[in-house]
DNA sequence: GTCTATATCTCGATAGAC
DNA sequence: GTCTATCGAGATATAGAC
């Protein structure tokens, strides 16, 4: 059931994910930070902080899977919307103060050789973004192998560029892997 | 100074760090690896677990920096010397169980916001590996701002790629990572 | 320099009143 | 469903014998 007390745990502890990963997170931080009893917490989530994390983990990623589309429709092109991509990324980087980036990476390194029910819901939300990345290039012209081929490198060069633009407050490694993805696209003919 | 309990503590903490992160590794497991008395720790870093973390942040960095230049020397040209870089990657990834990625991207994601000696650990690193791949593409015969453009690209896809292949237990991100770096670099001119 | 014992704090989780 | 009090275990860090 999706009462205001649950999805406000959930958006805080999302917000907190974010900035600080899953071990640097507790329960008491969420607690206090959505201003909710601390009972609440273990009625709504009686699997204690790995459901929540794993509910987090999932439904953050259903989230951003909504903005490759919606960042790429009014784009003229998909070098263009690519190239987009990233410029919006970093806009909101530096505008949250290098905070907001991408909702699982941080918890998904941290989980990946330790905690095998978390390390399968990101592993759920890469595999979902790529379904939907593949899935889009695919109505828009591209063959559906070059489609995922250019989905995953996408991927792949936003979260290694969040990573340094987080650790270094700058944009440039951004701007340095927009352009080669918006390249990769410029490269590949459309199908149609 | 560098004695032998000093050095074992360095190397099991960065293997923990790989493994787990700089929050999920705590100072007990750390001296129980290492075999180590709980008081030398304290003994050899004063500064606690952050002085510890900086310094392990720091040597693991010099040490992989060391990795580009013996992984490309052998190569016939750029281009495939980037392939092999990311397949050796991989391979290494997968023998060591998904453990073995990137020394300090974890710990960067972890402290970017929240620990600020530990973030400029974390830069001082990338901006070495960035400083060091951009002279060594620049000996190899590359425009200076192009080795600069050529060595972030690469840096962010290979940590990109590792989150996902760690995430995933997959070879396929640094398998599409390393396709695409290495089509960057074919279509760079070298100079010479 | 090495090692043990321990202080202090915070963690995730539970019990039970309301 | 909401909220408080508290548990036991773990954390980091310190004190001091050897």
């Amino acid at each position: 059931m999706a009462t205001p007390t649950r999805n406000r745990i959930l958006e805080t502890t999302a917000e907190l994910f974010r900035k600080q990963g899953y071990n640097g997170t507790g329960i008491k931080q969420i607690v206090d930070q959505a201003r909710t009893p601390f009972g609440s917490l273990y009625h709504h989530f009686p699997g204690g902080k790995t459901q929540l994390a794993a509910e987090v983990v999932r439904t953050a990623g259903a989230m951003y899977a909504l903005l490759l589309p919606a960042v790429f429709d009014p784009a003229p092109d998909l070098a263009t919307g690519a190239r987009e991509f990233f410029r919006l990324a970093g806009e909101h980087l530096e505008e949250s103060n290098w905070l907001d980036a991408c909702p699982i990476a941080t918890v998904a390194l941290e989980v990946a050789s330790v905690n095998e029910p978390l390390r399968e819901a990101t592993q759920d939300v890469f595999d979902l973004w790529i379904a939907a990345g593949t899935q889009y290039l695919s109505e828009r012209g591209l063959a559906e192998p070059v489609a995922r081929r250019l989905t995953i490198g996408m991927i792949c060069a936003l979260e290694g560029a969040f990573i340094l633009a987080r650790a270094g407050r700058s944009l440039e490694p951004l701007q340095i892997a927009g352009d080669l993805v918006s390249a990769q696209f410029a490269a590949e003919p459309a199908r149609l």
